[in-house]
DNA sequence: CATATTTACGTAACTTGTTATGTAAATTTA
DNA sequence: TAAATTTACATAACAAGTTACGTAAATATG
């Protein structure tokens, strides 16, 4: 069993559900030896009614972090056991209340001495550790309930990422993926139009030639990400930012955030006191990163792009 | 989710399953987010390979705790999957071999990161814990590795009820007591004979008159078990210790030690030098209990019953 | 107040482990 | 060295939970 020793606490959960099914075994036999056949599973649901004399199941199921029909089932057994019995609600319908039968209250008092015993067996553990088992296992379940382990890791991920990330100007290498990453979104929500056409394929001259400035992000020796800065002629706006594009392989990483902030900056840098952009409500996503960016909805502006149904802008300092 | 805060640490193995499945779930979902199809259940042994290239079943099942038909239904998926493959061993007929195919190495740079991501998110929680949940669990391991739950509740369960313990001389109340716990193990292992109806019928004149002594064990208002010390007529012994019986209620807590060792000190404060007994070699528990006592094995006595063929006694001070 | 939604519970099918049992190869023993 | 035992693995059946889905009663809503 070098398996923990090696891994670290990546195997945290096998290595819980380890300890749980050898605690859960003995708890089985101790029962036996204590002259009662309730089966382990069979505590909890039990030891609630032994404690309240009745309940319903879906309290029941509350109380004991099971599903539903797994306690079904546990009533189910004990039932036919004879330990409990169930009766509608007079009140609900849909309810059914589970009671100890004279047989299950019967059983209590071995439970209880049983119980007795394994609490001060623990105890005796407890004062042979130096570790609290029962105070880490509690804090772990309460830091889990703030942010599970899931989220934890994805905020790790997010920030190693993060510091990978390059964002530098357009070079002329970076024109396949400038082209692809484009396609790809603009053609899995819409249709290629023939402005996309253009200015995919020649950046050079409906960006830059214009004195307009593309942005690409790097991640690992890839061009993951593309953002473009495009001079507007309305007076109320400096620069349309556009083909803001994250490759789906490296989505939830946090990249179109930066890319953002990276062509705002630059924005700002250029002297610019506006920046607008043109989206469709369909991206839902994408309009909450533009809120994230501190972009607010205008309206009553016409767009060359069918596609676009939403306009943007937001304002130096914002 | 009371049940826990309300049943204390007898319901630790649920709670510790729990927190593991909870944490499972959170790592199948990582995996896929980071690209991976691999199931958590595969990762134990996939982790394994990836350090060590190969290993055959058994080793993998004993290196992460689990049963042999586990991995092998893992690395049955595994192989569905391309990511293992085995070869039979050319040593040995019997072993198969699994080694990662290149399949199962591309997926291993991907798992690397999640893991690296996964130990920083742990450590994050470690740091805000104020409880060390790894020291706490490796402490638990060892310590039930020394002695398991079990022993040590059934340690707990046997000093509390020997403190509940009385002994006591025989007082007539006792009679059907010392009648019934006898007779059940005799025509248990062996056949009533005359001699027994008549020391069980009448105690008074069989033991008693003779200037012998009867200690019946009293437990929850009980009479649970008896122990006689009958004088001798043979100059090398002062007393035989005879019908030692306790209830198969109350076994295993250590009732016929103490019925014993209260039954030898009586015989001492009544300036016996030398305690006889005879009994059967089917009997082998009872045996084991005599030596514990103190009694060693002597030979060439006849004995008045038949069905004893093993004669044992004890000095007084040994 | 008729309709839509939610809630409580049941059932079926699946998941991830276990024990029990069988078989062939290797090893030990008489 | 033949026979008995042990070892390595496979497979079937079981255990204890889950998710998915269905139904009827209760509750909310237009």
């Amino acid at each position: 069993m070098d398996f923990f020793a090696r891994s670290g606490p990546f195997a945290i959960g096998s290595r819980l559900r380890l300890l749980s099914e050898r605690l859960q075994r003995d708890a089985g036999e101790l029962n036996l030896r204590y002259g009662s056949d309730l089966k382990p599973k069979w505590f909890p649901v039990f030891y609630l009614l032994m404690q309240d004399g009745a309940a319903d199941i879906t309290t029941l199921a509350e109380s004991i972090g099971q599903t539903h029909p797994a306690v079904v089932k546990v009533v189910n057994e004990l039932a036919r056991a004879g330990l409990v019995e169930r009766r509608p609600d007079p009140k609900d319908g849909r309810r059914s209340i589970v009671y100890l039968t004279a047989s299950g209250s019967a059983t209590i008092q071995p439970l209880q001495q049983t119980i007795r015993d394994v609490d001060a067996a623990v105890a005796e553990i407890a004062a042979e550790s130096s570790h609290d088992l029962w105070g880490a296992l509690g804090e772990w379940e309460r830091l889990l309930d703030e942010k599970a382990l899931l989220k934890r890791t994805l905020s790790v991920r997010r920030k190693r990422a993060l510091r990978e990330l390059t964002i530098k100007a357009f070079t002329p290498e970076d024109q396949p993926a400038w082209h692809d990453l484009n396609e790809a979104w603009i053609s899995e929500y819409f249709v290629m139009e023939e402005a996309d056409y253009h200015s995919l394929r020649d950046p050079q001259s409906y960006v830059l030639d214009r004195g307009g400035q593309i942005l690409i992000a790097h991640y690992r020796g890839r061009a993951v990400g593309t953002c473009a800065l495009i001079p507007m002629e309305d007076e109320r706006f400096d620069y349309e930012l556009a083909k803001m594009a994250v490759s789906p392989a490296v989505q939830g990483l946090g990249f179109g955030e930066a890319l953002g902030r990276a062509t705002l900056e630059l924005a700002w840098s250029l002297g610019a006191k506006v920046v607008y952009l043109e989206t469709n409500d369909r991206l839902r996503p994408a309009i909450a990163l533009y809120e994230k960016l501190g972009f607010r909805h205008v309206s009553g502006i016409e767009s060359p792009y069918e596609r676009c149904n939403v306009q943007m802008a937001v304002r130096s300092g914002e």
